[in-house]
DNA sequence: AATCGTCGTTCTT
DNA sequence: AAGAACGACGATT
């Protein structure tokens, strides 16, 4: 067995959406990371030279998952997730993440209690921003306590579009 | 609007 | 190996 896959470099596909070009990033263990499109222009023409090494199943489900996620529809399924890749806290924050249905949303500090770490919503906020698969893992269900957006590391528009897509309201 | 408490992570010694 | 600094926060004043 691998002593740890920590180090290994991800093998990155291009996948190429209505809303830009994305890079999933996959591991031995599947999707590890997402990243958004270049902002402007600058597409991703990448080479993608190892390609052929990922399951063309997982990238399939990946493209169809964000694909559905990004015009605010559930996935049927997800390609199995590798978010082995965090501190142990990080990795409870991004669990719990994925326990938040469609349309519905939680507060930095109740996704804190739901972790058994009350007083911890600041850290819960950090590791939020530190998800790895944006938008799979939808750390932009997570609103501020006040009834507000919060932060989105890729960008408040990106959060602003999903969640309306998914039918909530926040406040200004 | 300004301040302070809290906690995991990251940067500096 | 500590300690300081830093936030996608929250409660208080």
């Amino acid at each position: 067995m691998e002593k740890h896959s920590s180090l290994r470099p991800l093998q990155e596909v291009v996948l190429k959406t209505e809303f830009g070009a994305f890079l999933a990033g996959f591991s031995d263990h599947g999707l590890a990371r997402l990243e958004f499109p270049e902002k402007k222009g600058r597409g991703r023409t990448a080479g993608a030279p190892a390609e052929h090494q990922v399951p063309a199943r997982w990238v399939r489900a990946t493209e169809a998952a964000l694909q559905a996620m990004l015009n605010g529809v559930t996935p049927a399924r997800l390609p199995p997730l590798d978010l082995s890749r965090g501190t142990k806290f990080q990795g409870r924050v991004w669990t719990a993440l994925q326990t938040i249905p469609r349309g519905k949303t939680l507060t930095y500090g109740a996704l804190a209690r739901r972790i058994r770490s009350s007083s911890a919503a600041r850290a819960v906020g950090g590791a939020c921003g530190a998800n790895p698969i944006p938008v799979l893992v939808p750390c932009h269900r997570v609103l501020a306590a006040d009834g507000r957006l919060g932060g989105f590391s890729q960008g408040l528009e990106w959060k602003r579009s999903l969640l309306t897509k998914e039918g909530v309201r926040w406040a200004d």
